[in-house]
DNA sequence: GAATTTATCAAACGTTTGATTAATAGGATC
DNA sequence: GATCCTATTAATCAAACGTTTGATAAATTC
């Protein structure tokens, strides 16, 4: 009965890097017990089972990253309609931030969502319906207004394309680094917004124009 | 003595999907065998143990596409340098591809690589360096050959960009048709190239135009 | 057609898994 | 200081795990 509350956030923390490292099949009650140095019932008692455990460890930094995401959007349409950089950087930023922030999972988190965002088993669908699909959905809308041109089926393929690119330098592998002989850091936080939102915003323009071009194809 | 061709591809296909659905810790040799219809001990009789069937898996489905984008980029540089957009499809379109078919593996073959592709255990780093880090080098290298203003460090995050976005579409978890109300199509392989390297190019564009401003603020 | 190799099987090995239990310790409340 | 709820422990459970075994059937070799 010592500190309820540092037991909870210490199997959580343990949790997450469990789950990042080794999957869920892979991450045991046991090793993340004693890595977050608990009895191992005590994980029972604070969060009944493993699946609970999980839904758990995704809500605490899903639900942070997204209201961060939500604000941004309030700010920006509230003075009118912002330019393309300035939507994907309030839509990417606090993604590639959470990954760099070690203090908050950093890139155990993103490795986390990244695996389980592109997979298609039940447990991860409904993490990506319930925890990303309705900040999904705003973002795709703000996409087409901002750039009107951007049909539907554009706009869904432009989105995922971006968070499939954010979520991957989210993840920090060290990969740049070993392709590029130690002269790419995806450690630079601003460097690592700033390149991101570039390519991303490049991409969604080619993909608004690919739209406009079949249009004028089939009319002529 | 039945037939042992037979039952070693079944068997990796089993493999295949177990590791691609549940990651390698949740994938059971036993619900392996069960799948693939043969005895629990063929698995070892054929591939000694797990790690060595998850490697066999890998080996399989990666020698053939990189293959297959070697060859295709033997044959575009034999006819002088390339433009971006053909470099881009000759690198994105097999993997795209074999995402598609489903005879060879389809998108759990692709959910497989893209979940390990952005880890950071040893195994997963071990199969980045051994099956995918010679194309990547080799593709990063003609990327600057075809856009010369483009630095390394530039290519290298432009080239691990675009490879993140045809990973995300080989996946196909059926999320882009769900956000898009079924009006998104992940399964139209022609599209699904066209737009992806649409996408890719110009955010390749623009990481090269930053280099250059870049370096004139610098020069300023 | 005997000898040898290859392929397959059912059963068991010891270990680890997620989960539960019964007992207990710590502080608060009365 | 007895009561009570919360927090924690060690011990235990059945099930599932990866792997090994010994036996056997089928094919190949000589």
């Amino acid at each position: 009965m010592r500190n309820p509350q540092k037991a909870r956030v210490s199997i959580l923390d343990a949790a997450e890097r469990a789950f990042a490292e080794l999957g869920y099949g892979g991450a045991s009650i046991r090793g993340i017990a004693r890595d977050a140095d608990v009895n191992q019932a005590m994980i029972h008692y604070y969060f009944q089972n493993k699946d609970q455990l999980f839904d758990e460890v995704i809500d605490r930094r899903a639900g942070a990253v997204n209201a961060q995401r939500n604000d941004a959007l309030d700010r920006l349409f509230a003075e009118g309609v912002p330019t393309l950089e300035e939507l994907m950087e309030a839509l990417l930023r606090p993604t590639i931030e959470m990954g760099h922030d070690e203090s908050r999972g950093g890139s155990a988190f993103a490795r986390l969502v990244v695996s389980f965002s592109n997979s298609a088993d039940e447990r991860s669908r409904n993490m990506a319906i319930e925890h990303y699909d309705p900040i999904a959905r705003r973002s795709i809308a703000a996409m087409r207004q901002v750039l009107p041109e951007l049909d539907m089926a554009a706009a869904v393929r432009a989105y995922l394309f971006s968070i499939s690119v954010a979520l991957s330098v989210m993840a920090r592998t060290g990969r740049a680094a070993r392709l590029s002989d130690g002269l790419c850091n995806d450690s630079d936080t601003e460097e690592t917004v700033s390149t991101t939102v570039a390519f991303s915003c490049a991409g969604i323009r080619a993909l608004a124009k690919q739209a406009v071009n079949q249009f004028d194809e089939n009319v002529e």
